[in-house]
DNA sequence: CTTACTTTTTCCACTCACAGGACAAAGGAG
DNA sequence: CTCCTTTGTCCTGTGAGTGGAAAAAGTAAG
């Protein structure tokens, strides 16, 4: 099928274009309601974006009391791609142009391996996708991978976890491979981005998405936009000192919070619990699959078991240290935690309110909700989708 | 004297105000090439706010190769009113519209006699400056003072060192009082906003500014302009837990930076120091003075004395510390010491580089100047006026 | 079914911001 | 004095956008 490659031609267009895919189909009458524009020009504006496909006719809306307006939706051909590369597995989805998933793959896999066999992977995946009939090609991907990211060029810059990553041109690369307009950014920011558009963070501004996964990483979003940083490492809390002459890690310090507290230093924790006796459970769950990981912990601990819920008691105890330090500096209006270990759940996010809110100021966290995100592994993809349709769905 | 009560009638004219304040007198085609506008709009724009007085005619300018342009300047009688309100002491200075300090006075006082009494002073300061002929009158005032403001009503909210002052209206008495608009803002949200317009930040968008005075506070400017959080206390890093289980602070906690590090803290351990005669240097000054504060180390250090360096150093090193996970959260492009302390100078400035190089990644900290503030104590005052003129130099 | 009232949509005339060309004014270089 | 460059002014054309009038398409009550 030919896709889509018109753009708004004005702030106008971008505008409606936005307010469509937020909220659905609309009748003219209420998005005249939402612009503030004289009929006239909202008219001619629409009547454009009908021109382009962009947008289509949708029957008639239901009576307001007088005359029925025409309801207006974007095109329900329209289709993106997301894609939440992450250390050891990959997410692939695709969603309309109101960012719903229509599909979702998930698949274990090695960061390691490198672009050029990751990307193989996720296009076969894309094509799947494709061939179950979910879309017949794609208006615009998003890309998240585990790493900063130079973000105008859509470049990972000395990835720490991801090292054959370094200056490969991803964005340019997946656009000609996918044939659409692709734009790239570090997976946490995503996760924000897709907590902001269709979680917990939908009415707020300014706040932080703290994810714990094979490491720890953090989104910031100030005024609504994601912030980035002067060389788009920003957030990377991952290496933040938690503990004072602590243990080594593998950036070259010690102490870091990644360290002490993430899917892997969990899953270490856990076969050392294992190997010493300390905990029956988690030693007869190494011995059956022969090694543990977070998902584990998170079930010896739902099971009641003490060890397992020290550990997590104690990971809590010393994110919520670091974030506490964030939010004295930041003083954001939520603080949302995501990522693998969300199973953890509430042991987990009771340990890090304890510390928050013990150890901040009243004045922040007088009304600050710490709370697990909503969308749990869709998080990414919704935000790789919404980045691509933010860029689309912007003035040319 | 009649003052200005003129504001720009759209974003053309806000932004000619701003780019002669910022750029001192320049001529009709030097502002043409600066603006993006056609030479009529240009003309019609300029004459408009020459009817205004805003901005007055000011000779001929030098010949590019053909006609001779005609200069433009800021009216040289638009004055404003700066005002830092320290913990121990208040600055008041007068400025012209381009921000250029005319004359300034710096009074000793303490903060917690109250906002009436403190605003008693401030204004016979800044009576005394208009009787010495500096200004006629005053066309806006900023204000800072040292604690959480809700910024658009002007009002400190729960200020930790100053609790008479919760909920007073600083802005609506002072603009009826001085007869001049005002803007109220956190004294290091000022000290940055100086920095950048006339300090070392003139060239970077997202930096912070670190405060050492009496106590500690972080300045965080976004994409070039300031952000203060939900709630106005953003940049409150005094009390981030610097030492585990350290010592008691004032906020109920312990091992908050500001406990270990600070104006007061300083002193506080240079007395202890001088009684238990571990420097001679130190307590000759105690003897002499009956106190000693934080000048004091600084001389005694410039004298090499190596009980203060050493105070120095580890204050910088808990410092660095602190100022190192900020780094890696929010990868500034910049990073600005300033404050009281400034004149403890290279020996803190070393300690707090080191720990901040050691502690956060390369990504973060390679190109990452770590730096002296400028402006010294005209830092505060200067950022108020940038704030006011800010203000004054926008669209109504 | 008719009538009165609403809401939505289209049409049209009018305003306004702005661009850009023509031309005059003012200066420099030879 | 002549030719060229830059600056400032004037004027007209264009396109964006507004707001009123009227037509179109409903609902609700008699």
């Amino acid at each position: 099928m030919r896709r889509m490659t018109a753009r708004p031609a004005n702030a106008h267009q971008a505008r409606l274009l936005r307010l469509l895919r937020d909220g659905g189909p609309n009748s003219r009458a209420q998005l005249g309601d939402q612009v503030d524009l004289s009929r006239s020009k909202l008219a001619v504006e629409v009547d454009r974006l009908l021109e382009t496909e962009l947008v289509v006719a949708d029957g008639l809306a239901a009576s307001r009391g007088g005359r029925r307006s025409h309801n207006i939706r974007l095109n329900p051909h329209l289709r993106f791609l997301g894609v939440d590369i992450g250390a050891t597995s990959v997410d692939v989805a695709v969603t309309n142009a109101e960012l719903e998933v229509l599909g979702h793959i998930n698949q274990p896999m090695d960061v390691r391996e490198g672009p050029v066999v990751v990307f193989e992977h996720v296009l076969s995946m894309a094509a799947k996708l494709r061939a179950s009939g979910l879309a017949e090609g794609f208006d615009g991907a998003g890309i998240g991978v585990p790493g900063p990211v130079r973000f105008p060029e859509g470049i990972p810059v000395a990835p720490p976890i991801m090292p054959g990553w370094d200056g490969f041109p991803v964005r340019e690369a997946l656009s000609q491979d996918l044939g659409c307009p692709v734009m790239v950014d570090n997976d946490v920011n995503l996760m924000a981005m897709g907590e902001q558009h269709a979680g917990v963070a939908r009415t707020v501004h300014d706040f932080l998405v703290v994810k714990i996964g094979t490491g720890i990483g953090c989104g910031i979003v100030v005024g609504g936009e994601v912030y980035r940083g002067t060389t788009g490492s920003a957030g990377d809390i991952g290496h933040i000192q938690a503990v004072p002459d602590g243990r080594p890690c593998a950036c070259g310090n010690r102490g870091c919070l990644e360290a002490h507290f993430s899917g892997a230093a969990l899953a270490r924790d856990a076969m050392e619990a294992a190997e010493q006796r300390l905990s029956t459970e988690l030693a007869n769950r190494l011995e059956s699959n022969g090694t543990l990981s977070a998902v584990d912990v998170a079930a010896a601990a739902a099971a009641g078991d003490a060890t397992a819920l020290d550990l997590i008691r104690e990971g809590g105890n010393r994110t919520g240290q670091v974030i506490a330090g964030l939010v004295s500096f930041f003083n954001p209006g939520l603080v949302v935690i995501g990522g693998g270990v969300t199973g953890l759940g509430h042991t987990l996010l009771a340990a890090i309110r304890t510390q928050v809110y013990r150890q901040s100021l009243p004045l922040a966290t007088g009304n600050l909700p710490i709370v697990l995100g909503e969308l749990g592994p869709t998080a990414g993809v919704i935000g790789a989708a919404r980045l691509i349709s933010d860029h689309l769905f912007s003035p040319a």
